[in-house]
DNA sequence: GATACCATTTTGGGATACCAAGATGGTATC
DNA sequence: GATACCATCTTGGTATCCCAAAATGGTATC
């Protein structure tokens, strides 16, 4: 693999995982020793970093991208629009096996799971569904609108009782889909990203305290 | 303005008007030299446009993205996803008065205006409609379909009628959205976008082999 | 002590040099 | 004439160099 998807790569999953706190600078050179590449690719993981909202320009420099309370509500808008329309695209399918696959996914998560692996199973769940319409459009935004807002949901305060609820909404969302419900899936969609905003909003803001305290640039809705 | 978006800056236009046929071959050091500019700023422009879906690798190399019509088709349900989403946010607004400023673009095109300025005109209705939302996800989301979309609708062979069809079409949108309707906007809208894509892959399809015969890549649905 | 000013450093943007891999084209062989 | 093979050229990827501008920090002045 060439060393430019290499820095892009290892760059995004240090901004992911919050290694690199939101509303840090960064410096081209900086990246460039961490990383022992050449500005070049650096430049490119840059760019390519910056249309993924994970990283902007601040003035002549870059900054990664705070976490925006506005923006996060923005994204849910955005999000059950396009999760929905994929939805009711699943739903007119002949062949809807694929829900089983995902279903498989959720059941893969247990109490002896990491922290990391329900945070990542729960974004997924989301892309996967998306992906089964078919639609490579929808699918794109879905995902995007996940990265994008991988950050903040690894920062909410997510008890157990919250997950819980989230996994059984995904049930829910899946059984509908399997007897091609369009409808039923897709109010039961639109209530989980709905909650799931109101909860992520509502954990992030009462925490912003906590987060500034370490470090984290959080912008108010 | 820095070089690099200027070379970025007319790249993007050489392809969306056909200068650059879809399915060209690029060279970094063609365009270098062809805009007088190193490959830096080159290379800058090729990852953005990368994004934006008018290039594409082709094993090593770039290339101008061909037409694709099954592409076309995809992205025009996604447009309906999102376009519809953010006009029901626009009707929900208290202050829609957005909606007259676009009315007055369309009312800019009369019998003596350019091609050029019809199309132009007929793509940002769509993208200043979606800004009205005031969700910048949506927004985006619309702009980037319509880009990817420039080149196609630029290529399909449209009549008088068919101008003067898409025009009622946008008035009655607009009407409706004026009044707060979301119910009868999104249908409208809808029925457009359907009407709209049914047009232009008919079009290029049975325009295909004229199209081939130019040089351009024209992929099937 | 605060502030205006200037030298120095650092930074991102651009240009150029170099390289390995792939494309090209000509040639020798059958 | 077709084909296998090899020298050459071209290309994108990377590294390095240069530059103007902005940030920095120290200093002199009030």
């Amino acid at each position: 693999m060439s060393q430019m998807q290499s820095v892009e790569k290892q760059l995004r999953e240090m901004i992911l995982g919050l290694e690199i706190g939101p509303g840090e600078k960064l410096t081209e050179r900086w990246i460039e020793s961490r990383f022992g590449a050449s500005r070049t690719p650096v430049r490119a993981a840059l760019l390519r970093l910056e249309t993924e909202g994970l990283v902007g320009r601040d003035g002549r420099g870059w900054t990664v991208s705070p976490i925006n309370l506005a923006e996060l509500e923005q994204i849910a808008v955005y999000r059950e629009a396009v999760e929905v329309a994929a939805l009711r695209l699943t739903c007119a399918l002949a062949d809807r096996s694929g829900v089983d696959v995902i279903e498989a996914m959720l059941e893969s998560c247990d109490g002896n799971t990491a922290r990391e692996e329900w945070h990542r199973v729960g974004m997924d769940f989301h892309i996967e569904l998306a992906r089964l319409s078919g639609n490579e459009f929808l699918f794109r935004a879905v995902r995007d609108a996940m990265t994008r807002l991988s950050r903040a949901r690894w920062l909410e305060v997510r008890d157990e009782a919250a997950l819980a609820r989230a996994w059984a909404e995904h049930r829910a969302i899946l059984a509908a889909t399997r007897l091609g419900d369009a409808d039923e899936a897709a109010r039961q969609l639109s209530a989980h990203i709905v909650g799931s905003r109101y909860r992520l909003v509502t954990s992030l803001a009462n925490d912003r305290r906590g987060l500034r305290a370490r470090g984290f640039a959080v912008v108010a809705a």
